[in-house]
DNA sequence: GTAACATTCAAACGACCGTTTAAAGCGGCT
DNA sequence: AGCCGCTTTAAACGGTCGTTTGAATGTTAC
């Protein structure tokens, strides 16, 4: 039909359209949001045809998912990763929350899987579409999300047996919506701040600072 | 010209096309963002011509500033009301974390003037709106929250002598997120739940539990 | 009544959207 | 050579967008 087939031609003879069609659309999805991206936005930026995104995709919105899957896979996979390796190592005994909040914030910092920066990018662009009501993602992200959701609760719970199940929920919630906007508007910071910042785009050191924030959000009564 | 001017000429003849675009729209742009949500969309369900918010308003832009000035204003001077009563009962002492951080989020509340929810709906839009990147509502949303961020930092200071003002710009922004995210997207919290939630849209029970963990996060050392 | 004003209305404007089409380009193959 | 997939290209499609227009409608003041 249209997409290309496992065959793969001759791997990259003139650089490959797909790829380059991602890389534009992640960043330009994340500066303007998804509706406000046309496809002319994106191939412009691309240097190709317009057409090559229906081509290659089929349609706008699987480009979307298409530049979402690519990204959030990987770091689901290694946010679960590292919490098998924490639960190995403990041997059945309860995980301590600093090392659970910790693999689940982390993690985004081992997204540089080639070059520096598109980690980050596809963070900030997370946390821009965990509140984007244009519909349908959210089974997207929900499937997802899933797998991490279930084992990451199921060792807070252990972590933290004093607490309810909804306790943990709601606080599991609140850990998530603070990691997504931390990610999507790093620039409200120079908002509150007014004051000369160490380390503005230091991520590990942002990381950091958020991770014994969410700690102490956990650990209370 | 065309809006209309300090005359008001029989106050609310065949109710008021102005106020029905505004709570319209206020509701359509929660559910489907700002460029998703088109004029015809809002003047559909509003009942009212096509032309009348052109009339009203000038321009969309423009509409979305008044959808945000009108709930917006109040509830920032809801939350300075709210954190000088605290100061002026404290008689120069520093205030406590808690007492703090239950105005700024407390506050959210107190805006039902009129109706039911119509304050839980525009919370629920203003923390979509914090990480929308549709441009030039950062300058506003700035503006409108100078005063409040500059307050509260300063009785944060003041309440944490012992963190840097580094720590607390950070911790702020911290609980910005957590509360924009928290309002935005309160039905996230299904996928982690699998269980069971008491209350699952008790607006005052989720701020509380958000606001005791915030607290926590404020005070770890 | 009528002039002046404020609002509503149906219709149209040009611009941009996502998508489709059909032809052209191009490497690998026999 | 010629054919065959795969990919790119330019142009167009129908549709929706925000905005504008000019006439109709109501409302107030004299």
């Amino acid at each position: 039909m249209t997409a290309p087939t496992n065959t793969l031609p001759h791997e990259r003879e003139h650089h490959d359209t797909k790829a380059r069609i991602l890389e534009v659309a992640e960043r330009l999805f994340m500066e303007h949001g998804f509706s406000a991206t046309s496809l002319r936005m994106i191939t412009g930026d691309a240097k190709v045809n317009l057409a090559s995104v229906n081509y290659h995709f089929g349609s706008k919105e699987a480009l979307i998912e298409a530049v979402f899957t690519r990204r959030l896979s990987p770091l689901n996979h290694e946010r679960i990763k590292h919490l098998e390796e924490l639960e190995a190592s403990a041997a059945g005994k309860p995980l301590s929350v600093e090392d659970i909040v910790d693999a689940f914030v982390m993690s985004a910092l081992k997204l540089g899987d080639d070059q520096s920066d598109h980690g980050v990018v596809f963070l900030r662009l997370l946390g821009r579409t965990f509140s984007d009501p244009s519909s349908s993602f959210g089974s997207l992200l929900a499937k997802q999300y899933a797998d991490v959701v279930v084992r990451y609760k199921r060792a807070l719970i252990k972590a933290l047996p004093h607490l309810s199940e909804e306790d943990i929920v709601w606080r599991m919630h609140f850990m998530f919506g603070t990691m997504a906007y931390t990610n999507a508007d790093m620039d409200a910071i120079n908002l509150i701040a007014s004051c000369k910042l160490a380390n503005p785009q230091d991520q590990a050191a942002v990381l950091k600072r958020l991770a014994s924030f969410l700690v102490a959000g956990f650990k209370t009564p």
